[in-house]
DNA sequence: GTATTAACTAAACGGTTTATTAATTACCCA
DNA sequence: TGGGTAATTAATAAACCGTTTAGTTAATAC
């Protein structure tokens, strides 16, 4: 591999400090009132560099879905359909999920405020990266389990892969709604708490058992 | 038909005209990316009429919240007060927020964004509206529920609120995620359906009973 | 050493934004 | 009937926006 002439790419971390500023400017005020040039300045750069790495501002946006939200569905879905033999996919599932969420701050948020918009720019970059939307590999592991006798029979697949990922992703987008129940960031320790509880009530219910 | 200056004859309206175009303006576009110039234009209407009526921006912005948002909590948690007494509390509640976010659309994406900014304005207003958030109520009940014997001893009532608002208010936030279940609007059927599916899951869970 | 190219800075451009002001006219009450 | 108030317009101010352009620095290849 000849090296070509002119200065190399520098290891200046300029492009990932950009992005974290972008997470934390897009996630606090959405897209519309996220301001290049407050990015630029938490980075530490120019407005000019955020457009020299990204083009434009929807450009920065798409990097930052491709960049941390793309690879933390994929590691979900990679992880549950990996549990489809190994068992239990729904706990690992939820667990896989909630964790995620709960780990980068903003993920959340960005995600919400994606999906909330007319023209939604998650639903192409995940389909680009993944082939399949979240919502079809959960109603996916929801049929297996019908299938194999561990959830009734009854169930509709469609309503209650909503109702899991109702569960599992609402607590992270409302934090006030959310009271005292989640710290923000939210500690390891409420998470499992958190998910235990969901698996728990989603699985036996809350009423009294005869 | 271009208006003449000075104040024109006969009951304007214009205030109401301006708070339903506000409405689905900062719905679609956030806070943040909302314009008063579109909202004044869409309502027939000049950028100054609007700050004439509201001040400025966020001014408008808590006009809708306290004209739409807080009516429509305000008698979701009367009649779930009510119903205290009645009986089935939570099956009314359920039906009753859920009718409420689908009836009147935009609010439930004005209430997420809301509940994903730092410095929500929403719990002012409510707090100031009602002296209680919603979520208190919701505690209310189940705590109630738990202490009438039909619900069980060990569930955490903080959690169990927690996931009856997810389930009940998630699939009207995320539509891409719904999928196929609820149309935009949503049907009064297909609420119908999802109230009826959430409170089977909520009570009896989703797992095979022994 | 010199050409070449990446990384970056500074400054400005054109446009849109919110918000204000002054002028204008209809309405209402004395 | 006349004056004050309410509602509306056009025009404009001032700030901020995303973006571009031109120029600078620095590292590598030859």
């Amino acid at each position: 591999m000849a090296r070509q002439p002119g200065r190399p790419r520098g290891d200046s971390q300029l492009r990932d400090r950009l992005l974290e500023a972008a997470l934390a400017e897009f996630a606090e005020h959405g897209f519309g009132g996220a301001s290049m040039r407050r990015i630029a300045q938490a980075a530490g750069a120019t407005p000019a560099m955020a457009h020299y790495y990204f083009g434009d501002k929807r450009g920065l946006y798409r990097a930052i879905l491709e960049h941390t939200l793309a690879p933390a569905l994929a590691e979900i879905r990679g992880q549950t359909q990996e549990a489809l033999e190994g068992g239990d996919p729904i706990a690992r599932f939820v667990r896989a999920f909630m964790r995620r969420l709960a780990g980068e701050p903003g993920i959340a948020a960005v995600l919400a405020r994606d999906l909330l918009t007319p023209d939604s720019e998650i639903r192409e970059v995940l389909i680009r990266g993944s082939g399949r939307s979240g919502a079809d590999a959960v109603r996916g592991i929801i049929r297996h389990e019908i299938g194999c006798g561990r959830l009734r029979r009854d169930l509709d697949p469609e309503l209650a892969a909503l109702s899991l990922l109702s569960l599992c992703a609402f607590p992270f987008l409302a934090p006030p709604v959310a009271g005292h129940v989640l710290d923000e960031p939210p500690t390891p320790e409420q998470v499992e708490r958190l998910a235990t509880h969901t698996l728990a009530l989603f699985f036996q219910g809350a009423e009294v058992r005869p």
